[in-house]
DNA sequence: CAAAATTTGTGCGTATGTATA
DNA sequence: GTATACATACGCACAAATTTT
C-alpha cells in the first residue's frame, strides 16, 4: 500500500469499496458495523464515519438509523442531486442550464426512437394508454399531471432492455420538473398540447412510423423550449 | 419545523447549500471556516465535516488541506464514480453494464449528429483532424490513442453550444475506459477501425452528410459491441 | 530561512436517540 | 416494558498542511 498510516480519508473510502467488492456484496446487503470497521481498517471512528457519508451521497452506501449499515442502491440520485443545485445556482440569464436539461432529454428521447418504434409497433400498450387518457382529462381540467408524466416516460425506457436508458431518463425528468419551477418556468399553458403530444408518440410508435415518432417527440419537447426561447434567443437553432 | 436539534446531518446539508445561494457563491468562490460554520449553523464541528464531505462527494464543495473550502465545480464526477463502481461490482454475466454504458454513448453521438453536421460543414476542424492523425498513427504502431479518442470527442461535443452534453459524453468516456479495462475488454485489434471511424466521421460531418455521419458513428461503436457480443449476445438487436 | 498563525484532518470519550429482540 | 445493539451528535485535544509574518 502507498499509505498505510496516513491520508485516511479517501484511504478509508477506498478500503470500504473494495470490501464490498472483496466480500461480493450486493445492493441491500448488510454492512459491517462501524466498530467493526474501525478495527478492520485501523482508523478511527470519525474516519470511518466521514467516509461512510461520502459513499452515502454517492448512493454506494445506505445507513437505516438504528439498524446498520447497508450497500446502496447504486442510483443516480447523486446525479439529480448535483445538477438540481446546479440549476439553481447557476440559472445564467437565459436559463442555460435548464435550457441544457431539455436538449438532453430530448436528446435521449429521439436517439431512443428506433428501439421504442420496433418494441411498441404491435405491443400490448396499455399502461401507455392509460397514462396518456388520463394526461389528456387532467389537462381538460387544466390540472398538471406530473406523476402520469414520468410514469409514461419510464414505462417507455423499461421496455429497451437497458436499465441505464431509463434511468437516465427518469433523472432528467426529475432534474428537469424540480428546478423549472425554482426558475419560474410554469408552462401550465401548452398542457393540450404537451398531452396530445404523448399520444402522438404512441400512437407513431404502436404503428411502426418512425419519422412521426421522432416529429412527436420534437412537438413534446416544443412547448417549454418556446418557454425558454420567449426569455432569451436560443443559442443554437 | 419538525427538526430543531436533531437531526444535523440532513439539516446541515441543506443548510450550507442554502448558504451558498444567499451568498451568490459561484464555483471556486470561498467558503467560511469549519469554526465559522460551526457558529453560524449552531451544529457541532463534527457535524459540520460530515456534512462538508457529503457535498464534496457531490462536488458541490472542495476542500484543500490547510487553505480551507471552497464553493465546487459542479461536476459530472459524481456520476462517473458510482457508474465506476456499478460497472465492477455488477458485472452480470454479459458485462451488462459495459454495455449498457455503450450503448448510451452511441446514443449521445447520434443524438447530436444533427447539430455536429451543420456546425463543421465547412468549417475550421484542425484540432479534430490533428487528433485523428495522431490515431491513425498510433494504430499503425499497435499502440491505443486514448488521450486523442478522449480529446476528439470532447472538441466535437464543445461546438455544440451545450455544454451538459459534453459533460455527459466526456463523464461517459470515462466510465467506458475506466470499466473495460477492470472486465478484461481490451479490444486492442480493432484499432485501425476505430482510428479510421474517427475520419470517417469527421469527414462526413465537414461535407455536410448526415446520414454518411450517423453511419460513421455506427461503425466507430462496432468494434467493441462486437467484443461483447461475443461474450454474450446481446439483448436487443 | 524560520517561526507563528490559520485551517483542515484525525482520534477519542461520552451522552443520546432509535430500532430490534 | 426492558434490555441490548447500533447509529447519531457533541466537544476537546492534537496532528498535518498551508500561508503569512
Amino acid at each position: 500500500m502507498k499509505q498505510d498510516r496516513h491520508d485516511g480519508a479517501r484511504a478509508t473510502v477506498t478500503a470500504i469499496k473494495d470490501l464490498i467488492l472483496a466480500e461480493h456484496l450486493k445492493p441491500g446487503d448488510p454492512m459491517p458495523t462501524e466498530a467493526e470497521l474501525v478495527d478492520r481498517l485501523g482508523v478511527s471512528r470519525s474516519s470511518v464515519r466521514e467516509a461512510v457519508r461520502t459513499l452515502v451521497a454517492l448512493d454506494i452506501l445506505e445507513v437505516r438509523h438504528g439498524t446498520g449499515t447497508f450497500v446502496g442502491q447504486l442510483s443516480l440520485r447523486p446525479l439529480v442531486e448535483g445538477m438540481v443545485f446546479r440549476g439553481v445556482l447557476l440559472p445564467g440569464d437565459d436559463l442555460s442550464v435548464l435550457r441544457e436539461v431539455v436538449e438532453v432529454r430530448r436528446g435521449l428521447d429521439l436517439s431512443l426512437a428506433p428501439r421504442v418504434v420496433e418494441r411498441l409497433s404491435g405491443a400490448e400498450t396499455d399502461d401507455l394508454r392509460d397514462c396518456v387518457e388520463q394526461m389528456k382529462a387532467l389537462a381538460a381540467q387544466h390540472t398538471t399531471y406530473p406523476v402520469q408524466d414520468r410514469q409514461f416516460h419510464l414505462n417507455l425506457a423499461e421496455r429497451l432492455g437497458n436499465a441505464l436508458y431509463g434511468q437516465l431518463v427518469a433523472a432528467f425528468w426529475d432534474i428537469h420538473t424540480t428546478v423549472a419551477p425554482r426558475l419560474g418556468v410554469v408552462g401550465q399553458r401548452d398542457l393540450d398540447v404537451t398531452a396530445a403530444a404523448h399520444g402522438a408518440m404512441l400512437d407513431a410508435a404502436v404503428s411502426g412510423d418512425l419519422e412521426a415518432y421522432r416529429a412527436a417527440v420534437e412537438a413534446h419537447y416544443d412547448p417549454i423550449l418556446r418557454v425558454l426561447d420567449e426569455r432569451h434567443p436560443a443559442p443554437v437553432s
